[in-house]
DNA sequence: CCTCTTTCTTGACAGTGTAAAGATCACGTA
DNA sequence: TACGTGATCTTTACACTGTCAAGAAAGAGG
């Protein structure tokens, strides 16, 4: 497919790159559609033909981010010993390498009202994340510990600090947490996540 | 002062309260500077005369935020029972009462590039909160916790449970958590937030 | 070669934030 | 009382945004 041609050959794929990049340089707030097309080369209408509208885009680049999410978290708890205790804290780890390294992209993806939750794959992938959060908890509470009530409390609790403390250091805070070097920081993150387990 | 007046009066506090009203109604997303000047009555460049820019008005509606968001806490804080432990739980409650009632400006207070972190009253009202936190915890860990670091764990841990459970409600979730009724709701927040302190 | 469909462009429109310049009022001073 | 000075608000303008409708270009299949 020739750089030149009136067709693209790929144009979703490539929006959706762009549009990336556009949203870690701007963050959310100065996202731009018309931007997307520019960096794209495109005419600021193209992206609407593929996308709809700019919700459309974003939540389309939003159930990516839950792929790519999910896999950080795998990836962490494949370095991690065989035990159930340990690997859930990786998860933990993962969940917060993620937002660390795409803090716009995680912020779309759990506080923007520019993704259509109604999305169904969305709705597929995001589901993917947390049951497999919910997964690595259960295999630390026991065989059956969804019904039980101190289960649900795990869950939702290891589920909780995680997420409060990616939010949280995303903006530069707790001053605690993040004025520590990486190992002493991830020392105490672990030592936190671990006291749910 | 007049009603039809020229000069408003106090057109500075009014625009403030039309900027929430805009901000619960529409979200930070759609959140419309010439949709303030319209309900406030007013020309649509009379807010830029007070507040600079938008980031000048949504920063002075942040620290408002703050300082209502540090008076939930206590009002949760004067109905516990004089113990160290009950009263940072009671904080932690305050702090997700308010999230809940104020939902948008919740947001817009702690992540949102709206908001100039650097403004000095915003900093003040917000510190102010951060500080009144961790002095909750240092009550329950001992006299001089702060040093140790484990007085710092549980520091980041609380805040972080709290500031999870705050944000992951805003978006219905955990499905574990909301579909409880509101006093099932809030003993297992009462119960996650205690195996902390 | 000729249609049909998908893909992308062009042009237009209402709405946005912001800057500059002008109008209006309040208030202290002579 | 008259004046003028500064604060307050309006008007006008500009570049930019998302979205829609209509048209042009290219590929696919007969």
């Amino acid at each position: 497919m020739s750089e030149t041609s009136y067709h693209h050959g790929d144009l979703r794929a490539a929006l959706l790159c762009e549009a990336e990049a556009e949203l870690t340089e701007h963050g959310v707030e100065r996202f731009s559609l018309r931007g997307v097309a520019k960096r794209a080369g495109v005419s600021h209408a193209a992206p609407a033909h593929h996308f709809g509208d700019k919700t459309g885009l974003l939540t389309a680049l939003a159930a990516i981010g839950f792929e790519r999410f999910l896999a950080a978290q795998k990836r962490r708890e494949a370095l991690a010993p065989d035990d159930p205790a340990e690997r859930l804290v990786a998860s933990g780890l993962g969940y917060i390498d993620y937002a660390m390294a795409n803090p716009a992209l995680f912020r779309l993806m759990f506080a923007s009202k520019w993704v259509a939750e109604e999305d169904p794959t969305l709705c597929e992938v995001a589901s993917a994340a947390f049951t497999h959060l919910a997964d690595a908890v259960s295999a630390v509470t026991g065989p059956e510990p969804m019904e039980a009530s101190t289960g649900q409390t795990v869950l939702v609790g290891a589920w909780a600090v995680v997420h409060g403390l990616a939010d949280l250091m995303l903006t530069g805070r707790p001053k605690a947490l993040m004025s520590l070097d990486d190992a002493e920081r991830e020392a105490m993150i672990r030592a936190i996540v671990s006291k749910f387990v």
